[in-house]
DNA sequence: CTGTTAGCGCATTCAA
DNA sequence: TTGAATGCGCTAACAG
């Protein structure tokens, strides 16, 4: 065993070849190293006398404890894995930026693995929170597959924003349907007859959901739905754009256009935008997701917030609150927390043109 | 609100009480701890039928090998550690973005931490880095104080954005000075001659660089520049609006503005809509670091990017070039590397009014 | 090619 | 109140 051997030339004034263990305090202190175990955690036994030999000698020495070696110990890590699909994307961001907020002050950290929406992308996370055997995971999921398999490994897991088992983990979702109902509701109210819809996706709970909003508020009101007006579209902005394009040849009289989500309302925008359309003179125009941009343009952008930063803080509590209490052995059963959304008016919806 | 409670002692079928471990798979594989690592990790020495054995007895029992033993036992962690100031800034998420694209692909990982631009909160997370034995830190620096207490416990550091120490770590910044100059330039080839900077600090490498290339660019002009016109803000949009609405009112003689940063735009935006300036026809306004917001606007925001994500990709190839070389022993000194930045000419900024 | 042995750093028995 | 011994799960020496 090479004891402190090696063949470093110059070795750095203050630089540790190795960090300092739990032993080397205890030589420092002149105690044993269980001392000094008990001495740092507070974990009683220790004498007030040593304790303080013990912080000071470890605080000169600058020691670290290793964090894997507590983890392998104890069996139980204060890392958390979140996943979600894309950091570019605001509402992710903002969700992340909560989560991370609320794990910090629990003295937690976050594993941010960013999927790209990719099933692979998601399955591989899978694997790596579970060699780091974090306690628990938060994920805006993709697969049902990824989840179940968490579980299998006794990892906690929150699904965030969408929900793809109803088995399995905890959820924290947005009231989709009720988001988009108001949005419509509004521009029904509005006056608005022939609204299109432009959404992505309706396999997740939150493009289903928006599109059952939709369609509910238009029975509410008495309004048949045309669903050549319900656009589908691919995730990304340029798609959107090109879409609304379409829909717009083939519909002139469309009058409002709800995007379903913030990438879809920015490639709306932008054809909006490209046709010189006037908004909301000759057309009004809805969105899902609160982001900065939609108060800078001009008219501001009416859409449904959903409070991201808190709905982040929200799936941590939730996960939080899960470990603590499945460490008393009581497994509930998956709890369902809902995120109020909130309808913002602003000045891009007003009734149609006479 | 949240439904769902209960407590079903009942064990879920498939849920590992406890992971199983090497010895597991070498029970089920009828081979010896030992071998199931060599297999496993493709170290050689392992006969072909036998390493067929024991990975199917691995996937079998649903072993994922323990990170934290490895790390322990290797002494090296494939977690790196990403401290930011702010993940809800668009900046920040874009280069956290592109440094996690890199890492996932390297097959590391990245332990994400907001420092909301604190000293404390930096100094916790560095210890939590040093407690997880992580090889290497990117940092948009507070302090130097953090840099240097990396550097001591053996941590490869990258600065990335800007640069406390010239002591310790790589750092990969973008050309500050260059990128102002080059906007600032561009004012003046308009005829602009009364131009105010909103910028929200100098202490470091970021606003110094950035006002040095306003003076420079007015030097090369023989355009005195009068410093009444540099506006000292806080960091925030609103403080730089009501900043920006004070210089005004004293100086109603300046023609364009020159946010420093994508905040100070967003702020110095919402002060001329407000007052409903016409840009650029009364007023001309630039702004460094693109964000989305910036081309959604009306008229298209003139700024600088600084190809954001692209930058936080390098940011991870830079450390994870330094934890290679290092592991050869090979120290080198401390690198700089320089992203170019590019001025984006849009529609915000035309010559001054007559 | 494979098994045995040992130790990474820590926290927890159990004795003293 | 403290120290010695033990083992968390893994891999690298070192035999065999």
């Amino acid at each position: 065993m090479t004891t402190g051997a090696g063949h470093s030339r110059q070795q750095r004034a203050g630089r540790a070849e190795r960090p300092p263990t739990g032993s080397d305090v205890a030589r420092e202190a002149g105690v044993s190293p269980s001392t000094v175990s008990r001495a740092l955690n507070g974990s009683g036994y220790a004498a007030p006398e040593v304790r303080a030999r013990v912080l000071a000698a470890a605080a000169r020495i600058g020691y670290v404890p290793d964090a894997n070696a507590r983890t392998l110990r104890n069996r139980s890590s204060r890392s958390i894995g979140v996943l979600i699909s894309d950091l570019r994307n605001p509402f992710y961001a903002d969700l992340a930026a909560g989560i991370e907020q609320v794990l910090r002050a629990a003295g937690h950290h976050m594993i941010l693995v960013n999927d790209d929406g990719r099933a692979d992308e998601e399955l591989l996370a899978v694997q790596t929170f579970v060699a780091m055997r974090v306690p628990g995971v938060i994920v805006t999921p993709v697969s049902a597959r990824a989840i179940r398999s968490l579980h299998q490994h006794g990892v906690q897991v929150v699904q965030a924003d969408r929900r793809v088992s109803t088995r399995y983990g905890d959820a924290v979702l947005g009231a989709d349907e009720t988001g988009a109902e108001l949005v419509t509701a509004h521009l029904l109210g509005l006056g608005h007859r022939r609204i299109a819809l432009l959404i992505d996706e309706t396999k997740w709970t939150t493009g289903a959901g928006r599109l059952a909003g939709f369609r509910a508020a238009h029975a509410a009101a008495g309004v048949p739905v045309d669903e050549e007006l319900v656009a589908f579209t691919s995730f990304d902005a340029e798609a959107a754009s090109g879409t609304l394009g379409r829909l717009l040849d083939d519909h002139p009289d469309v009058t409002a256009v709800f995007a379903a989500n913030n990438v879809l309302a920015q490639g709306a925008l932008q054809e909006i935008q490209r046709r010189g359309i006037d908004v909301p003179g000759q057309l009004s125009l809805a969105a899902y997701d609160d982001v900065p941009w939609m108060s800078m343009v001009r008219p501001a952008l009416t859409t449904v917030s959903q409070h991201t930063v808190g709905f982040g803080r929200r799936c941590a509590q939730v996960l939080l609150g899960r470990l603590a209490t499945a460490t008393e052995g009581g497994a509930a059963r998956p709890s369902v927390t809902t995120i109020e959304p909130e309808l913002l008016i602003r000045d891009s919806t007003a009734p149609p043109p006479a």
